[in-house]
Order: structure tokens, then sequence, then C-alpha cells
DNA sequence: TACCTTTTCGGGCACGTTCCCGGGAACGTG
DNA sequence: CACGTTCCCGGGAACGTGCCCGAAAAGGTA
């Protein structure tokens, strides 16, 4: 039950005073270079740190940074986690944890932050305002965006994304080439079709555009997608699937109907799940820079910290660059 | 920036002393039914909530339990951090979030906490006592578990998961079940082959038992344990694989050589991962209760906090139930 | 030397809360 | 009525830190 050190006790072992201390611990230039340097090491021999309790009671600022999630285990939220994690602590910040809907009950509201990362699965794109203590507490927004662009968002960029992913389809010299999109309220949904589009058009293909599914993100929706396409005894080469889990169903329905993978209809997903690496042939998919996207979402948070300026306004989310993941599928 | 309102404000409001505004925030007994209801509707007016780094500084107390994890997209670390995170927040504590690595580089150390729990990969099993900041803060842990039993654990009874496994392969009808393990340096997977063998044993099938595998738990464990036992002409009608991934490789073996599933060999695994519904047939597996697991450590930790008793000395893991997933592999 | 500027440091109050202590009112009980 | 006991409530000091303000020391210039 040793107490910690405290700012006082080095005072008076070195003959100092508290504000001393005080000065050197935060910086301040006005001490002298010999009693900076006795200081330091004092407070290098007894393993001082300060306590940020007082620090917060007396600043009103506290090095604490709120992560708000909506379902921790949503899929790819964790691995941002880390990323901002990483981040945080490499710059001294601490993680307070809570998840949407805790922080709706405004249980967490109580506790000062130095701001808020929302990490929220996209489709709850909610306006995040609503749900924000403090209305000046600096916001950033990760993997989900705040719909009316009044925080700085970082968002992957899911147009670009498609476009590789189509992109390499005709690479493999596929031209028949199918997109099975997932649900439209879903922003997401409609950059992804943006992004088959214009690579198709790019390479000439733009009669070739044929666009499917629309239900939700589940495997159903790309079967039976492959399945009217077959029964209406439409051609086609390969699919760009909306998500990992529609190419699931595309899966099934390839082998259902006696269709090889990739020499019949070549398939690339998106998402990288985890299971793409598990299933047979293995999927090619697109990545999303999960742990880059939760760094700079914590950097950009870190900055605005540091410059003590807000943005405001209108600010553009920030795109990060998907990557291609050749696999059989798509070969 | 408003300021949040204060006891003191709230005393002067009603003419009361900021004594009496604490007395009834802390819930003692020293003050009239009528003023406390007068103090406690103008707290709920003005949206009082006591500043916790007040009281942290004034109490040496604070209500943050730190979560420490191993890899925070560790495979089942999230759902486990859900569970803990709702209890948690029930009971009015915060969650400061700290992976491993930096704990271990002391960053998180300065801030004071109620407790820690410990979110590890087993595998990674460590000796807690070395990276406790304060030898008598309360420590539980979960998923992995302490070494030294010198802290609670809360573990998976994987024990009992395999012996329902197995116990279900033999009610379908099975007899020559093989049991392919992962690497043995991992102290569950001594578990999980002692209640296979118990339930064979029970059903009378101890002359039956063969264990193969002993690699990593990664699909060719799997597939190489097929194969051999196929090469070798050795006849079996069920896997009980060590693990989703190991099972993964006993499908790969067997879509290779002609076997089909479940009619030739039935299949469980173990960990109840995403793609077990994804792939085809959809694999039965046992599933561990995460969610609750990490209610429970939370639950166990705050039952220290409040009684004050470090249980201390040997603490056996307190184990929860592992329960089976039935799906067409093992029909 | 006298005076002004700069550097360096200490005193002391405040942040919001808890908690000990003590005082007065109310309530019995003899 | 006197007494002790219980019940309520206020005063005030502390927790560890930041920061304003002023004072002393040091340095510079005429």
């Amino acid at each position: 039950m040793s107490r910690r050190t405290t700012i006082t006790q080095i005072a008076e072992r070195l003959g100092l005073s508290s504000s001393t201390i005080s000065r050197v611990v935060n910086g301040d230039k006005d001490v002298a270079v010999a009693t900076r340097s006795r200081v330091l090491a004092e407070m290098a021999l007894l393993g001082y740190t300060p306590d940020p309790f007082a620090q917060g009671l007396k600043t009103g600022k506290t090095k604490t940074i709120q992560l708000v999630v909506g379902e921790v285990d949503s899929d790819f939220i964790p691995t941002i986690m880390l990323g901002i994690e990483k981040e945080a602590y490499r710059n001294g910040y601490r993680l307070l944890l809570s998840s949407l809907d805790y922080e709706r009950s405004n249980v967490a509201k109580d506790h000062l932050v130095a701001g808020v990362i929302y990490a929220i699965d996209p489709v709850a794109a909610v306006d995040v305002r609503t749900v924000i203590p403090d209305p000046d507490t600096p916001v950033v927004c990760v993997y989900g965006y705040d719909t009316n662009n009044h925080y700085r968002s970082i968002i992957p960029d899911d147009e670009d994304g498609a476009f590789q992913a189509t992109q390499h389809l005709i690479a493999i010299g596929r031209r028949k080439i199918i997109h099975i999109r997932g649900n439209a309220d879903w922003f997401a949904t409609n950059k992804r079709m943006a992004g088959y589009e214009r690579a198709m058009n790019a390479a000439g293909l733009g009669h070739e555009i044929r666009v499917l599914g629309g239900q939700h993100y589940v495997p159903d929706t790309g079967y039976y997608a492959v399945k009217r396409l077959i029964t209406e005894n439409i051609a086609f080469d390969a699919v760009f699937a909306g998500s990992d889990l529609i190419a699931v169903g595309v899966y099934r329905a390839a082998q259902e109907f006696g269709l090889e993978i990739p020499r019949d209809i070549a398939v690339v997903g998106f998402d990288d799940k985890e299971f793409t690496q598990i299933i047979l042939p293995s999927l090619a998919t697109i990545r999303m820079p999960l742990q880059e996207m939760g760094r700079t979402a914590c950097r950009t948070l870190l900055d605005q910290l540091n410059e003590g300026s807000h943005p405001g306004g209108q600010a553009e989310p920030t795109l990060v660059r998907c990557e291609l993941q050749v696999r059989e599928s798509a070969r």
C-alpha cells in the first residue's frame, strides 16, 4: 500500500519548491538547466509519474481518449482498435472503452475526456452529434462516418477497392463481369458499384455492365443472383461480389450448377475475412487496412488536440487505400 | 465550455453544506429523508455527476478497471471484452484498455485502477505477477490463466467440451473415432484429449482410442493426420478435431481422397469460429461461452473489490461450460 | 555605482471531493 | 427537569497538481 511519490516529496528532498518541480514536469523553460537535470534525476530515481487525478482535477484536461464502439465483437472493430491503441499509448494517452449502448445511456458521460473516437459499424452511421456529451470536444469517426460531415472521418476507399477488384478480373482476361451488390441503404454499396462501373468503362466494357443483388450482405444474396443468371441463361465469366459473404453464396450456386471456380467463373470478394483463406478455392478479395485506419484516426484526433483547432465546417472524409489480395478464385 | 455542476453549487442553491450533498451522493444514512429527496431532485435537475478526478484524488480509489489484452484482435478476446464491458458499466465502472505490450512497458502503470482483468490468449499464459504494478490490486484472469493459481481465473471447460463432442459422435452411431490434437505445450490440448478418452471409455470404446496430430492448431495438422490414416489403411468413421482449423484440414483431406462428410466420416471441431457456418458442410463444433466468461470474470473482480478480500492462496480456476453446436458435419 | 531587464524560483490559492469532528436539535428515559 | 442518546448537518482540512504573482538573483548598460 505504498503511496506513490508526489511532487512535494521530490521538492523537499532537493530543497526546492513544488512549483519548480511542476515546471520541469510540464517542460516550462523558466528553470535553470542545472536544477532541471537534478530534478529529472530525482524523478527517475523515485520513479515519479504525475497523478492523473490531480492533473485532471486542476487543469480540467486529461490524457484520456474515449473509444466508442458499436459492438466490440463486430467484425473489423477489434483490429481498428489495435491501431488506435498503439498510437494512443505511444503518445501517452489512455484509452477509455465504451460501447455505443452505454454511451447512449450516459453512463460514461461523467468522465472527462480529451477527445472521442467513434469506431462504429457504418451501417449504423448515426448523427454523431446527438450522442456527444460536450459539443466542443474533438471527435473523429473511423470506419463509419458522420453523415453531416461535421467531424473528420477515416473510411476505406470503397470506390477504389472495387475498381481494383474489377480491374484485376479484366486483367486476367474476363470480360462478362457481374457485380452482385449488397443493400443500397448503406453508402459503401454505391461506392463499390461506382468503382466497378468505372473500371468497366475504362476498359471499354461499358456494355457488359450488369449489377444484381441489392439485398443484405449475406450468402443468399450471392446465391440467388447467380441462380437467376443461370436460369435466365445469361453468360458470365466473373463475379465481383460486394462482400466476402456474398461471394460465399456465389460459391454455393457454382457448386450446385457445376461451375468450377475459377475456370468457369472467377470471383473476387470484399472485406478479407478470415474464412477467405479457409474455403476452397481461396477467395480473392479486397483488404481494408484496418490497423492503419485506426492509427490515422487516432493521429488525426491528437493533431486536433494539439492544435486546439476544431476543424468544424465541412470536412471531407479521409479515404484510406484498400488492397487487392490475389488468391485462387481469381487467378 | 460550460463547466460541470459541482457539489457546492447544489449546496448553495439549496442552502445546505457541501458535506450533506456528499453524503447523499455516497448513500450515507446520516441525512433526513426530506433533505435527501430535495438534493436528489436538484441533482437530477442539473444533471450532476461526481467528478471522478476529484473523487480519485481524495479517496485514492477509482471506479476504473484495467483491461489488459494480449492482442486485441485475437480471435476470441473481443467477445470476451464485450461481456466484461457490459458487467463493468452496469456497476458504474469504467474500462481502461491496454494491451500487454504497453502494459509491460509501464505506460499505463501511472493510472490508478481498482483492479485488473487479464484477457490473454492462453498460449501466452504468463506469470501474471511479474507484470502487475501494485502487488495487492485484485487481479482476475479470463480465458488464459495464472500458471501459479495465485489469482482467480475463468477458463472454458475444455475437458467437458471434448467429452460432449465425443459423446455426440458416439450417439450418432460412430465407433471408430479419431482425435486429432494440437500442440501439447498448450494446457488445453491435454484437457481436450482427456475428455475424448473419458467419453470413449465411458462408452466401452477404450480399445478404439486413437490420437493423432500434436502439431500446431492449423489445417495442415488435420490434413496430414487424415492422410496418414488413409495411406496406412486404418479404418475410421469420425474425427474429433482439436480445433476448427484442424477440422478444416480434415475437410481438405476428405475431399482429396473422396470421402464424404458426414456420410463416410463425421467431424466435430472446437471453437465455433465464424467460418464453421460458412463452409460446406457446416461444421459441428464446441462453442465457448465467451461473453459469459467475460461477465463472470468482471463479476468475480467486483466481488473481490467489494469484499476487500483478496482470496490469495491457491484458487482453482473457475470452469465455464462449453456447448455443442450440432451441424451438418455430424448429424 | 546606479538602474533596468532577464532569469529563476517560492508562496499560496484553487480545482471538487471526502471525511473527521463537533455542535445543536430532537427524542426518549429516569 | 436533567440527562444521555440518536439524528442531522456544517466547518474545515486535506488529496496532488497548476498557475498566477511577486521577489530575489543574475546579468547588462550607461
